[in-house]
DNA sequence: CCGAGTAAGATACTGTCAGTAGCTTAAACG
DNA sequence: CGTTTAAGCTACTGACAGTATCTTACTCGG
């Protein structure tokens, strides 16, 4: 890919290749194993163009992550219980991260450590919209008469998947067992929700 | 301290001052700067030496770490009531985790992803006396009438602290403010024990 | 159409650090 | 007292982030 090229490459198009090539990087070796180098020659250009743009490799990654994930806004399961809708969600973000792309942002996070910008960067997009539906899920539910309206807030709402999480970030890699998704939500969620009110 | 030493060590004695330097220059330092090279001359030794005990950076950290937490078993708060109970102990969890220690636990987390043994090592002491700590404070509610039986699994008991180590591994360094500890406990552990019954 | 400025491209370098190799020498042990 | 083991020393390799320098292509204003 190195040869060869027409013509060279300027200003956005440039940035897009030098993003593209790290997307694909990371998808071939991951964040820790990703080396400047590696992605310099995928994007047929040289490290200190990229220097030029991105302060370091932690800065190029996250920019190339926030820009391998869906901008759509994801749309709430209406299955008619909070049971089965929690559990839809929870199933969802359980498949999201045992992804490689969810592989992937676990090694981002815990690779910038000591980049605060960057950890700033990342949290913005990871999970901002994910409050949203999980409060939509719970409106529902209230209007449904099946939990109080004092459960809408953030930190009730987002229980199940905060709690998801903490596996993730106990058992490092692999994927949690849908008996542990039935788990959080039998045990912990529904017995929440259903205390408020 | 490298200069004039009388004998040369051996064995045991000598793991032992290579571990002590390791906790040294962890406190230091912290692990994700922390090189062999400052390690073996703190220690007085060679880093061959070190390879020789311990396979990885990782591994002697690990071992270090380990060294370092206090051994006796933690005594669970007794306060009269599991609201204040609970509060204490998320305090105290809140306490160690913006400690240096509990920063050094944290870079040493996220430093030795990919080494799944050592991840092990770090996990089974990490939080299984933890675990112990929680029941007995329910078991305690329980025993007075304020909490219901089906409570006592480890799911529900660490509920606070789940929540608060998932603070921790969205926000990077800082400290939770008291604040969140209060909140998790009103808006989501006590309510959620209430329902057990 | 042309000349100045800008940025891409190529290459080579620096500095840091994990992990390794080989030798010398002190000590433990029979 | 001689053999074996491992400590200590020094130097090396290889990987990689980040930098510097120079040449060359393209852009754009005039």
């Amino acid at each position: 890919m190195t040869s060869a090229r027409p013509t060279r490459r300027r200003g956005a198009a440039l940035d897009e290749a030098i993003l593209q090539a790290t997307i694909e990087e990371l998808h071939a070796v991951g964040f820790r194993s990703l080396t400047m180098d590696a992605v310099a020659a995928r994007a047929g250009t040289a490290k200190n163009v990229i220097y030029r743009r991105w302060p370091s490799r932690g800065a190029l990654c996250v920019a190339a992550y926030l820009r391998m994930l869906p901008t759509d806004p994801e749309d709430a399961p209406d299955t008619g219980s909070v049971r089965s809708d929690a559990l839809a969600l929870l199933q969802r973000a359980n498949d999201r991260m045992s992804t490689p792309v969810g592989q992937i942002l676990r090694e981002l996070v815990a690779g910038i450590q000591g980049e605060p910008e960057r950890i700033r960067d990342l949290r913005e997009q990871a999970s901002r919209a994910g409050v949203a539906v999980w409060l939509k899920v719970l409106a529902r539910a209230v209007s449904r008469d099946e939990v109080d309206p004092s459960a809408l807030t953030p930190r009730v709402a987002t229980v199940a998947v905060d709690l998801l999480r903490n596996e993730y970030s106990l058992n490092g890699a692999t994927s949690v067992p849908n008996a542990v998704l039935v788990e959080i939500v039998d045990q912990v969620y529904l017995p929440l929700l259903r205390s408020h009110g």
